[in-house]
Parts: C-alpha cells; sequence; structure tokens
DNA sequence: AGGCGCTACTATGCTTTGTAGTAGACGGGA
DNA sequence: TCCCGTCTACTACAAAGCATAGTAGCGCCT
C-alpha cells in the first residue's frame, strides 16, 4: 500500500514543515513548492534575499541532493543542470506525514489516542465536527 | 500549561515506547515501570537475562542519568546508590506523549488531521466510536 | 584498613543535518 | 581549438542525540 515510510521523525517542538525536514530543508522545501520547479541557482539566489545569513552554492546543492536521495525531491538532468520538482504537492505530502503520524499513534498508543481525541474535539470548530459525524454515521450504517 | 515538552521527536516507522525512547532507553523504562523503582544493578542484572547482548553496567547508569536529567526518571540516594522511579506512570507517560504529538498536529496541520481522522475512523472499533459520540454530542449541547 | 560497589567524569562511534571547499566535466564563445 | 564559467560529485567537518564503555575516586561494611 502506498509505498515507503515518509516520515523518519516528527518533532512536536517545532512548526509546521520544520517538525519533519530539518530548518534549512524546510526552507528550501517550501521555495521548490512555490516555483514547482526550480534549479539549484533558482534556489539559491532566493534563499540570498529572503534570508539574512548567506549560503554557500554547495550547501544548497548538499540539501537538494540529499532531498533527492530522500525522494522528497526529484531531479532530472536538463543539459549539464538538474531541475528538480518536488516528488508530491506540498499539501499531498503533509497529509502523508499526517497519516503516517496517526496511523502510528492508532497502531502503538490506540488507547491513548482515542481518549486525548475525545477530549480535544473541544477545541475543533463546528464544520470540523460536522465532517467528523458524517464520518461516523457513515460507519454506524455499515454496522 | 502542564509543564515542558515531553518529546523531542516521534518515529513513526518503530513501534511503541521506542517511537519516542532509543532503544535501550526503552528497553530500562520498561523495566522500572514494571518493577516501580530499581537500581542501576536491578537493570543492569534483568537486561543480562532479557537481551542477547551484554552490556556494560556503567551503559546502562549512563543511560540512567540521561534519563533522570530528561525528567523521565527520578532518582533518589539511598546510602550510596541512587534508587530510580519513573516520574510518571507508563499510561501517563504514553498519554501526555500522544496529547503532544496530537496537539501538534492540530495545530500546525489543522485539516489534513481533521481529513485523516475522518477516514481513520473506519478503523475505529465500537466502544471507541461511542466515546467519540459521546463527546461529540456534548460538544453540540454546548454550541 | 582494605575491598567492593557505586557514582562522576570522560570518551568514542554512529547518524542526521547544516555548512562548505575542491576537483572534474561540459558547453559556448573567441 | 582552447579557455572560462557553471554545474555536479566527492569529501569534509561540526554539532546534537544516543549507545556504548573505561577510569578514578568515595564511602560503607567487615
Amino acid at each position: 500500500m502506498e509505498g515507503k515510510a515518509i516520515v523518519p521523525e516528527f518533532r512536536p517542538q517545532k512548526a509546521g514543515l520544520k517538525q519533519i525536514l530539518g530548518d534549512l530543508e524546510a526552507d528550501i522545501m517550501e521555495l521548490v513548492w512555490a516555483r514547482g520547479q526550480c534549479t539549484v541557482r533558482d534556489v539559491y539566489e532566493a534563499l540570498l534575499v529572503s534570508r539574512e545569513r548567506e549560503l554557500a552554492y554547495t550547501t544548497i546543492m548538499t540539501v537538494m541532493s540529499r532531498l533527492a536521495e530522500k525522494a522528497v525531491l526529484l531531479r532530472e538532468a536538463a543539459g549539464n543542470t538538474y531541475v528538480y520538482m518536488p516528488a508530491l504537492g506540498r499539501e499531498e505530502y503533509l497529509a502523508r506525514v499526517v497519516g503516517e503520524v496517526l496511523d502510528a499513534l492508532f497502531v502503538s498508543h490506540r488507547e491513548q489516542t482515542i481518549s486525548h481525541l475525545a477530549s480535544r474535539l473541544k477545541a475543533v470548530d463546528a464544520s470540523e465536527l460536522d465532517r467528523l459525524e458524517v464520518a461516523l454515521a457513515k460507519r454506524k450504517e455499515h454496522g
């Protein structure tokens, strides 16, 4: 089903993408997602602007290569240059990550997970509750 | 508010406690939870039995000290020896860990989390569904 | 007083991530 | 054809977290 695991680890302390990828890796992925596809140079130049601290071109290259090894990025040769692109759209990537984490919680710590969810629902808004209710109702129908 | 974060990282790939602690750390915690309280020697001897590979006494000591630094274990001097005990019961510890991870998911990836939960409910059993329904109903009452 | 057990301190290896340099390959212009 | 600039590959090093373990020193019990 689905292919291999995508998330080595999830860090609750951090925010957003940095919960899953390193800080620089996350910044780079945001850029690649924003542009659809790009070269190391594209990312390098974009980071020059957005970031205070300057990074070496080769730093970006190394990190992007590692992201390609991890199959978070795909790349294809275009002349002597690689064009990188996300293996998954940002939303789909996050959905898989969240799914993996959630599934792992259900499998390993079912009781605590259900229990926490039950109390956590207080903080979920109405339309979200509706979605959950619909899902629950469907489930009921099919016994 | 509860106090500080407890989980540096969560590894969906692993199982049970090893999703949160290192492998040896996890084995040690299982023992300490099973016994309520114990010394380094107690753990050392128990691991001699349960584990193929032999570990040095000082290895156990170092790891237990680190668990105490991280406040997963507490210790108190008894003569020239420390008696270690869990800071939290196993279930409570897991509950907090799960809570932290779940809360982080809701905060950082609300949409994907709700969405995954809605579809994941298929795999949740009836009594668990009931608990969630009760929670949902309560929530409804209070608008 | 001596020995044994216990702790503290120190150290090393591995893995992941951030960081960066060097060298070689390739294509385009003079 | 030769040189230059750009790009990649390879290599390297630091920091953090974990597993692992050795050494030294302290204090209790006999």
